[in-house]
DNA sequence: CGGCCAATTGAGAATTGTCAAGATAAGTGG
DNA sequence: CCACTTATCTTGACAATTCTCAATTGGCCG
């Protein structure tokens, strides 16, 4: 069977749709950093995601996008028409198994998210937000102990629920309390790894 | 190929498993409602979900439940085990697809909260909250532009990311400003179904 | 070197939380 | 059926975390 996808890349900053566009596409990260975003009436922006490389995109909805997707960095993606990804599942049910497994990750992911936004302190998300990056980036062969963060302050901060201030403020409390470093080239090493997990967990 | 589904019916308050139990069930809603929440170490609670007949629970997760799932009301469902689930998906492509889109609706419900925790006042959640309530009951054949709460203020609270103080004072200034009226029984009124609606979704 | 965007820091305001007291409703037993 | 008991809900006063507005600093690129 023809693969029929084709490579879509994209510079930063660019969208690979937009809320609300019909969008029969499904994606799946090459390289680069994508966030998935939603914009309230009045301009307020939640970030519902972050994804990386071997991620996929587009698999929820009707065919109409529920959220904007925008490259972080120059983004390298595998596109598919999703009539032609169904016809995938149809002939191949172990690849359609391991998309149900696929999206019990992301609603554990989600929950996750809703427990964070719902219960935990500005530090303790930003404690989060560091752990799980750093956890996600060493299963792609990044260095252990140390974050790059591809996204700015205000992606965090739209992210975890906060102001571009508070996680500014935040992030130097972390910093004089010796959980972590701030590195040049947005980079953040994780001093006390250890110490900011059990914080991220609302261990006081 | 024969159901191998039990019937297990709980009272309310009673839980149904717990976080962290090993959990190797699918479960279906038949009559009732059910909480799912998360604790943190020290005590706060997230409610991730309320369920509803005919809504299915356990099918994420890696046989270890990740939230613990306790009725509201009495409660009637539907058991089976997730081996026999599994083999029921191989032997019925369609209910896989099926499936599939289930949690894709999961999915974007979850974003949907994600979005409520990250970035809406709290009268904007409790407007939300209602109309989303609504919708489900009167889908479920429930009367129009009427809730009923089978949970309690805490619940809400828990579940919206906001106190019980706050939830009964928004409930008093949604009332005052004359969007709902709060009847016997733990009902409500939806008077101006469009305005909170409108408010729910943050159109000032 | 200059300009620009991002990040940090400060001061004060606001929404929401905390603690406490009553009021209402629900459940129980006589 | 009523009185009592208890849990839930409401309301108030005050505190605290986070937000808003503003200015400054820092880093990156032409």
């Amino acid at each position: 069977m023809a693969c029929n996808s084709d490579a879509i890349n994209i510079d930063a900053g660019q969208a690979l749709f937009h809320e609300g566009d019909p969008n029969p596409y499904v994606y799946n990260v090459v390289e680069g950093a994508v966030k998935l975003y939603r914009l309230l009436p009045d301009g307020r922006r939640q970030i519902t995601g972050f994804l990386f490389q071997g991620d996929f995109l587009g698999l929820g909805g009707r065919g109409v996008a529920n959220f904007t997707a925008e490259a972080l960095t120059p983004l390298q993606t595998c596109r598919f028409k999703r009539n032609n990804f169904d016809q995938l599942l149809n002939a191949l049910p172990a690849l359609e198994h391991r998309l149900v497994a696929l999206a019990g990750d992301e609603l554990m992911a989600a929950q996750e998210q809703i427990v964070l936004l719902g219960r935990k302190t500005a530090k303790e998300r930003l404690a989060s937000f560091l752990v799980r990056l750093s956890e996600r980036q060493r299963q792609l062969g990044g260095p252990e102990h140390q974050v790059h963060l591809p996204m700015t302050r205000l992606d965090i901060a739209d992210y975890l629920g906060l102001t571009i201030e508070t996680v500014s403020r935040v992030m130097t409390q972390l910093k004089t309390s010796g959980l972590i470093r701030l590195l040049p080239g947005n980079d953040i090493a994780l001093v006390n790894a250890e110490a900011l997990k059990a914080l991220g967990n609302g261990e006081a």
